[in-house]
DNA sequence: TTGACATTCAACCGAATGGTTGAATATATT
DNA sequence: AATATATTCAACCATTCGGTTGAATGTCAA
């Protein structure tokens, strides 16, 4: 389970194009600091930032040989939103309940 | 499916505590602005641009009757983001996956 | 009409984002 | 030792965020 601050972190992090794209990139295997932002029209340092936000919220790991960082993607804070989210549309609701919904809004208005 | 700015503000609205409190309190029905902010310490201002940013992701649908605005909660947007997550995650692999992952990346190495 | 209520609008503030450029640090290569 | 490469750090900038306060708008009720 995700404490509310870890799962603040996970939802930011992926709330971002170029940062799901680069963990999409990790997803089929480990890769430089370099190789992850070739891609980007951006500049290195942007990725980088980026990157942090995601070490941040522990969707990358870092591992450091000599000169070169290899990151790598992480799937547990994935998977604990992907929990989360589940959960909670369990007790949210969905289309489904529409109907009885309704019915509870209308009683709330009948004194 | 989600255009990829639709999944942004998606997740980025539900990347707050508040806010999540925010569509809890709506999930078991309608309410006005007032009474959701009522349980919180900040401003009425405050929680109003919360919901703001629920409506502009969706999740959040407003009528307005008279001087009251009521709020309801939309399961749409949320079912779209668990949908995205789940493929990603198929995609993108999880624990089971990582010896498979591990070997990808040794191979990345050896040319 | 006057006044209370529900809500937003507008301006402001401090902190965080997302980007830039330029310098610093550390490691390889020659 | 000198140079090139990989990466971050630092400073800066514009924008957004999350919050505040105060005024404006629109509607109900006496």
């Amino acid at each position: 389970m995700s404490t509310p601050r870890t799962l603040d972190r996970t939802l930011l992090a992926l709330a971002d194009p170029t940062r799901r794209a680069i963990l999409q990139r990790l997803s089929s295997g480990e890769a430089r600091v370099t190789e992850v932002a070739q891609p980007f029209k951006m500049s290195l340092n942007a990725v980088s930032k980026h990157i942090l936000v995601l070490e941040r919220a522990k969707l990358v790991q870092r591992r450091k040989v000599g000169r070169d960082h290899y990151l790598s993607y992480r799937s547990e804070p994935l998977d604990a939103a992907a929990q989360w989210i589940e959960e909670t549309r369990h007790f949210w609701g969905s289309r489904l309940d529409a109907l009885e919904k309704l019915l509870r809004d209308e009683d709330r208005n009948k004194p």
